[in-house]
DNA sequence: GACGCATCTATACTTTAGTATAGGTGACTA
DNA sequence: TAGTCACCTATACTAAAGTATAGATGCGTC
């Protein structure tokens, strides 16, 4: 019977996954609260097959907490869940060594489909990844944008006013807005929060 | 047989709900993935007992969701989850008539008991209610902000204008300026754009 | 009842953001 | 050489954001 290690700090979610997948399926599920948890248990015991870890619970701080699990029980398989990350991040955490991605909008049908895979030795990441605008919005519209107008971005991911990007990169006030009433048309937005928030969720900054 | 209609966009934590709850008790529960697809099956058939609505799913729009559903469903309970929400969004939404509110740290079995309660006529509220992560998350800068306060600060988060989130809480723009001025003094920061990348570094929305 | 508090509205104002247009420079290229 | 493009600046404007005061309502508490 395939062992599961399922970590994540929503209770209901966790429980009510867990309590899914051991009756429809023969898997033996434990759970986690959070990283640190779910690394203690690994300690104790050795027969863990699959590791499920919460891409946004309390330890993770991003991907650095599947390198922690990764470089910890390099044997055991990896996945990771989350309810936001676009396919940016699962990209990034595919590259980084993960054997499953697993965003929240899967069918639970699917989701035991992608633990079978996993547990098979395969990579796991679903194609039906983003919607529509996230898949419209994927990278053209950042790679059309010039060296300044990106440097100007970066500014606002940090909530700079223009004034203040323009002492920052030594221009007029003017050039600031010219760069980011470009940038904005070409992010297809309509204002710079938007533009702002874009970015951080690309993670491009 | 209790009937429950269970609405989330999070195909995964729905299903997987929705399997628990008819596996450990006898509940009949259907299920949809936003207010409006919800709202239209609760017009098929009058025989639900209790409404569950994901406080964060298309539709919403805050507690406005909750408004429209008690507004055409005046008999049903309804109950608000949410994985994200704290003590003064609860306190909001019971405030508006809610029977009921399961944030997502909830364990599954006390998700039954609070269900049963809702079913019985009472309301439901957990008491430790910003136990652990809730808490730490949920605390510092963001619990100063009022029901109303947050509720802007999470129209801010998608990076609207004061006039469009003036016209979804449906009040005037003049009280959408007070509501982002006060907010950006309790954060601490000095403009939206700011408030916003705040919020969604602690990941409130 | 008096008080604090959240909420909403109003008027009036300053500052910032964003648009529009025009023009100048240098680099690179057909 | 003429053309294109990124970049910078300028003037001028409209729209939006943010600040400051003041007053009204309702709700719960002491």
């Amino acid at each position: 019977m395939p062992n599961i290690l399922l970590a994540d700090d929503h209770d209901l979610v966790r429980d009510t996954i867990a309590a899914y997948l051991e009756t429809v399926e023969d898997f033996k599920v434990l759970t986690a609260a959070n990283l640190n948890d779910a690394m203690e248990q690994m300690r104790g015991l050795d027969a863990i097959d699959l590791l499920i870890l919460d891409y946004n619970m309390p330890g993770m701080n991003g991907l650095e907490g599947l390198d922690r699990a990764k470089a910890a029980y390099p044997v055991c398989k990896v996945a990771l869940m989350s309810g936001v990350a676009n396919r940016d991040v699962a990209n990034a955490a595919m590259a980084q060594g993960a054997d499953g991605f697993i965003p929240k909008s899967l069918t639970a049908a699917s989701l035991v489909n992608a633990i079978k895979f996993v547990l098979s030795g395969e990579k796991y990441m679903p194609f039906d990844f983003g919607t529509a605008q996230t898949e419209a919005k994927a990278d053209g519209e950042f790679s059309k944008l010039s060296a300044r107008e990106l440097q100007t971005l970066e500014q606002l991911c940090i909530g700079l006013s223009n004034k203040e990007i323009a002492r920052n990169l030594d221009i007029q006030e003017v050039t600031v807005k010219l760069h980011v009433k470009n940038l904005l048309a070409k992010l297809g937005v309509s204002n710079r929060t938007q533009a702002a928030l874009l970015a951080k969720e690309r993670h491009l900054f």
